[in-house]
DNA sequence: GCTCTGACTTGCTGCGAAAGCT
DNA sequence: AGCTTTCGCAGCAAGTCAGAGC
C-alpha cells in the first residue's frame, strides 16, 4: 500500500481478524475528548498549539516523499485558517496520527486523498479518477513508486462517491485542469466542441420531472398537523459573492463512465479558451513548476464539459430549477468557460445530451451481474482497507470517512445562498493530518504534492481535516467512526450528563417558572427561552452569517415566528435546522403567554424575539443551574426519558410483535417531539392507493362470504363468484372462519395503513442513533426477551458496544 | 463582553442491498 | 423469479458550544 508508512501498516493488517467486527475496544482511558469535559487539557493544549510556530516548508519532515515536491510554500502563506501549527521541528518522520488524548496516543492512520492536481507531466489521462483511490490513480498515470497493481480500478466505482463510475476514456490533461475532467464523459466532451444542433431550445427547464420538487414542501408541512405550507421567503440574501474565488477549480461529481456519449450543449459550441489563469486552486509552487501554461483548449473544454456534467447529472432533481443554483452555477461555470464563450445564457444550453448518457451509465451499471457487482466491491474494498483503520493508543480502531469529497456543485439544504456553487477538489496541499509523534508520516500519494501540514495533537480526535471549499473559514475534518471507544466513550458521557438532568430538573423548572414573572427582562427571557427548549425541545439558535440558509433555533426565533393564539396558545412556525419547518401550536403556561406577549409588544416582523439572549448567554445560564448543561441537553434529556417512561409504561406481556411496536410507538413519539422529519417517498401515494385497493378487494370478499353465510344458515346455495363461476357449498362454520380471517386481515391492513401514513413524514433513525441512551433500549430488551437485533442493526450495534453490558434494570 | 475559530454532534437524503410479496 | 418496499449506510450539510483573541 502505497501511502502507508511500513511501520504503520503490518498493525492494521496483520491481527486482523476483528477487523470487522464490532470489535469492543475496551480501554480505560477516560479521557475525554471534548473541551467541556476537560477544561485543563484542553486548555494546555492549545497554549501549546499556539505556542508552536508554523511550518515552513523548509520545516516539513523529509519523511514526507517529498523528494519530489516541490516545495511550496506552502499554504502557509496562503491563509490557513489553522491556527495551530505543526510541531514542525521535531517532525522527524513521525506521523502517525496522534490523536489521542493521551500522551502516548498514537494513531496511524492512513489516508488517502484525491486529488491530483497535477498529474505530473505526463499528463495525460487524466480519466476520471474522481473514483479511483488516489494510489490507483497514480499508479495508473504515472510515477508513483510503490503504488498499487496498475489498473485495479477499472471499473470500480470511485472511492471518492460511490456511485459513479469513471469514464475510462483517455484524455489529454494538463496540469492544472486536471481537476474538472474526471469522470467526464469523454464524448461529451468532444461535443463540447462541436457545435451543437439546433438543439431545443432549453429542454432544460422544461422537461424535468422534479422528483425532488416536492420535498421542500413535505417537510415544511407539518407532520403534526396537516397544516398547508406556507412558503417561506428566500433569502437571497447575498449576491454570489465569491464567484472568483469559486471559480477556480473544478470539479465534478458525476461519475461516470466509459462510454462516451456525446453530449452536447445544443445550441452552443463550447470554445475552448485558453484560459492562463485557470490553475487557481494549484498551488502556487506548482504552479511556477509548471512549465508552462499547458492549459489549452481541450483542457479548458475538458473542465467546462465536467462542469457541465455536474449540473447535467442534477437535472431532475430540485435544484435544477431554482434560480439561485442556476445562477450561481452559471457564475461559476462562466469563469471556466472564460469571458470569450460563446455560452453565456443558460436558457440557451441543453443538458439533456449529458444527462441521457448518466442515465445510461447507471443503467448499465445496474444491469451487471451480482457477481460482477460483488467482484467490483470487493476489488474496492481491498484498495481502501488500508486507509479504515488507525491505530489509537495501541489499539486498532476504526476510522469514520476517509475520503475527501469529490468535486461538484454544492448542495445546500433549504434555500441556501450558496447552492449550485462550483465545490472544487482537495488536494494533498489543502490536507493537515494529525498522528502520533512517533508515527511515521503517511506518504503522501500524489508525487510532487505533500501535506498542508502534519500535527501531532493528542487533546483532539480529529485524523485530517480541510478547508471547506465553499466556505473556506469552516472544516471538514477525518474522525474515527462511531463504533470506536473514543466515539462511545463520548457518547456515554453524552447520555450521563442528560441522566444528570434528572436531578436537577425540578428545580430548574422551578426557577423558570418564578422568572416568567421576573421583572428583570433578560431574566424573563432566558426563563421562556429554557421553557420553550424544555417543553419543545428546540435546539439553542446560534447566530447565522448572511450566506447561511435562514433558519433559526430559540434564541434566533423572529417575531413572526410566534403567533399568539388567545387564551393561551402559541403557534410555532419557523425554519429550523436543515431548513426543516417547525409548525406546532402548543398550550403553554398563562405566564409565558404574557410574557411573548410582551416581548413581542410594539416589535415588528424581521426582529428578534428573545433580543436580550444568545445562546452563550443562556447557556452561561445553564451552567449556574447544573455543571455542564447547555441547550442541547434537554433534547437528549427529554428524547431518553419520553422512550424510558413510555416503555416501561406501555409494555404488555405480549408477543414479540406487540413489544416492539410498542417500542416504536414510544420511538415515533421521541421523533416527533424532536421534530425529525423525512420526506415522503416518492411512492408513497402508490403504494397507499394499491393498499387501499386491496382494501376495498377484501372487503368485497367479506360481503360475498356474509352473504354466503346467511343463505347457508337458511340452507340455500352460495351465489355465484363474481366470476360468474358458481362457488361450492360451504358449511356456516366454515364460512364463519373465514370471515373471522379475513376480518383480522382487514384490521391487520388497516393498522399497517394508519402506520404509514403516520411515519410518512416521521424519521425515527435520527433519535435512535444520537438521542435515546441505549442503555434503555438494551435494559429493556432483557427484562422483555427482545432480541437486541431487533432494535438495532448492524452498525448501531457496533456504536453503542458500550450500552451493552447493562443492568436489565437500568432506567434511565 | 463580544466575535471568531475550531472541534465535534446532529440530521437528512440518495443509493444499493436485503427483505418481502406475488 | 421478478418486482416492490424497506433497510442500512455513506455522504455531507448544518447544527452546538467552548475557548481564543481582541
Amino acid at each position: 500500500m502505497a501511502a502507508v508508512d511500513a511501520c504503520i501498516k503490518p498493525n492494521f493488517f496483520d491481527d486482523g481478524e476483528d477487523d470487522d467486527g464490532p470489535a469492543v475496544f475496551k480501554r480505560n482511558k477516560t479521557v475525554s475528548t471534548r473541551t467541556q469535559l476537560n477544561p485543563e487539557l484542553k486548555k494546555s493544549s492549545s497554549q501549546r498549539n499556539d505556542g508552536s510556530s508554523v511550518r515552513s516548508a523548509s520545516d516539513t519532515p523529509k519523511s514526507q516523499n517529498s523528494g519530489l515536491q516541490k516545495g511550496k510554500a506552502v499554504s502557509s502563506a496562503k491563509v490557513s485558517p489553522v491556527k495551530s501549527n505543526v510541531a514542525s521541528s521535531n517532525a522527524s518522520t513521525s506521523i502517525s496520527k496522534s490523536s489521542s488524548l493521551q500522551p502516548k496516543t498514537e494513531i496511524n492512520e492512513e489516508k488517502k486523498l484525491l486529488n491530483k492536481h497535477q498529474s505530473q507531466s505526463n499528463g495525460d489521462t487524466d480519466d476520471s479518477d474522481d473514483d479511483k483511490p488516489l494510489s490507483a490513480r497514480l499508479a495508473t498515470t504515472a510515477t508513483l513508486p510503490k503504488s498499487q497493481s496498475p489498473n485495479v480500478l477499472k471499473g470500480l466505482s470511485s472511492p471518492v462517491s460511490r456511485s459513479s463510475q469513471s469514464v475510462r476514456t483517455k484524455v489529454v490533461v494538463k496540469k492544472s485542469d486536471e481537476d474538472l475532467e474526471d469522470d467526464i464523459p469523454l464524448s461529451s466532451k468532444f461535443q463540447f466542441k462541436q457545435s451543437g444542433g439546433p438543439s431545443s431550445k432549453n429542454s432544460y427547464d422544461s422537461d424535468e420531472d422534479k422528483p425532488l420538487a416536492s420535498k421542500l414542501q413535505k417537510n415544511g408541512s407539518s407532520k403534526r398537523d396537516n397544516e398547508p405550507l406556507k412558503s417561506f421567503k428566500g433569502l437571497n440574501k447575498r449576491p454570489l459573492s465569491e464567484a472568483s474565488t469559486s471559480g477556480q477549480s473544478s470539479i465534478k461529481r458525476p461519475k461516470p463512465s466509459s462510454t462516451p456519449v456525446p453530449a452536447k450543449i445544443a445550441q452552443v459550441t463550447v470554445k475552448a479558451e485558453v484560459k492562463t489563469d485557470d490553475d487557481d486552486n494549484v498551488p502556487i509552487a506548482q504552479r511556477m513548476k509548471k512549465p508552462a501554461p499547458l492549459v489549452n483548449k481541450s483542457t479548458s473544454i475538458k473542465k467546462s464539459t465536467k462542469v457541465a456534467t455536474m449540473f447535467a447529472v442534477m437535472k431532475d432533481t430540485d435544484y435544477a430549477t431554482k434560480p439561485r443554483f442556476i445562477e450561481n452555477f452559471m457564475n461559476d461555470w462562466r469563469q471556466i468557460l472564460g469571458k470569450n464563450h460563446i455560452i453565456k445564457k443558460f436558457e440557451l444550453c441543453d443538458f439533456t445530451p449529458i444527462y441521457e448518457w448518466h442515465q445510461r451509465e447507471k443503467e448499465k451499471k445496474k444491469q451487471m451481474s451480482t457477481e460482477e457487482k460483488k467482484a467490483v466491491k470487493e476489488e474496492k474494498l481491498k484498495l481502501e482497507e488500508k486507509y479504515m483503520w488507525a491505530i489509537v493508543d495501541g489499539v486498532k480502531e476504526k476510522v469514520g470517512n476517509f475520503r475527501v469529497e469529490p468535486p461538484g456543485l454544492f448542495r445546500g439544504r433549504g434555500e441556501h445562498p450558496k447552492m449550485g456553487k462550483l465545490k472544487r477538489r482537495i488536494c494533498p496541499s489543502d490536507i493537515t493530518i494529525n498522528i502520533g509523534k512517533d508515527a511515521a508520516v503517511p506518504e503522501c500519494p500524489i508525487p510532487g504534492e505533500r501535506w498542508k501540514e502534519v500535527k501531532h495533537d493528542n487533546t483532539v480526535t480529529w485524523l485530517a481535516f480541510w478547508n471547506d471549499p465553499i466556505n473556506p473559514r469552516e472544516f471538514k475534518y477525518v474522525f474515527l467512526a462511531a463504533s470506536s471507544s473514543l466515539k462511545g466513550q463520548s457518547d456515554k458521557e453524552k447520555y450521563e450528563k442528560a441522566r444528570l438532568l434528572k436531578d436537577y430538573i425540578h428545580g430548574i423548572r422551578a426557577t423558570y417558572t418564578k422568572d416568567f414573572v421576573s421583572k428583570d427582562i433578560t431574566k424573563r427571557q432566558i426563563a421562556v427561552a429554557t421553557y420553550l427548549i424544555d417543553k419543545l425541545a428546540l435546539r439553542a439558535g446560534n447566530e447565522k452569517d448572511d450566506d447561511e440558509a435562514d433558519t433559526v433555533g430559540c434564541c434566533t426565533l423572529k417575531m413572526e415566528n410566534v403567533t399568539l393564539i388567545p387564551p393561551n396558545k402559541l403557534q410555532f412556525d419557523f425554519l429550523g435546522k436543515d431548513s426543516i419547518r417547525y409548525f406546532n401550536t402548543v398550550e403553554v403556561e398563562l405566564p409565558v403567554y404574557k410574557a411573548i406577549g410582551q416581548f413581542k409588544a410594539g416589535r415588528g416582523d424581521g426582529e428578534d424575539l428573545f433580543d436580550k439572549l444568545d445562546t452563550s448567554k443562556l447557556n452561561a445560564h445553564l451552567k449556574e443551574l447544573m455543571p455542564g448543561l447547555t441547550a442541547k441537553v434537554f433534547r437528549t434529556y427529554n428524547a431518553s426519558i419520553t422512550l424510558d417512561e413510555m416503555l416501561n409504561r406501555e409494555t404488555k406481556d405480549g408477543d414479540m410483535a406487540e413489544k416492539i411496536a410498542v417500542y416504536q410507538i414510544a420511538n415515533k413519539e421521541v421523533a416527533i417531539i424532536c421534530n425529525h422529519q423525512r420526506s415522503v417517498s416518492k411512492s408513497h401515494s402508490v403504494q397507499m392507493s394499491r393498499l387501499s385497493e386491496k382494501m376495498d378487494e377484501l372487503k368485497a370478499v367479506l360481503d360475498e362470504l356474509q352473504t354466503d353465510l346467511m343463505r347457508a344458515k337458511k340452507g340455500k346455495p352460495p351465489l355465484k363468484g363474481a366470476d360468474g363461476k358458481p362457488k361450492r357449498n360451504s358449511a356456516p362454520e366454515a364460512l364463519e372462519r373465514k370471515i373471522s380471517q379475513t376480518n383480522a386481515k382487514i384490521e391487520k391492513m388497516e393498522r399497517d395503513m394508519r402506520t404509514k401514513e403516520d411515519l410518512k413524514t416521521v424519521a425515527l433513525g435520527t433519535s435512535k442513533i444520537n438521542y435515546l441512551d441505549p442503555r434503555i433500549s438494551v435494559a429493556w430488551c432483557k427484562r422483555h426477551e427482545v432480541p437486541i437485533e431487533k432494535i438495532f442493526n448492524k452498525s448501531l450495534l457496533a456504536k453503542f458496544t458500550w450500552a451493552m453490558d447493562v443492568d436489565p434494570s437500568f432506567r434511565f
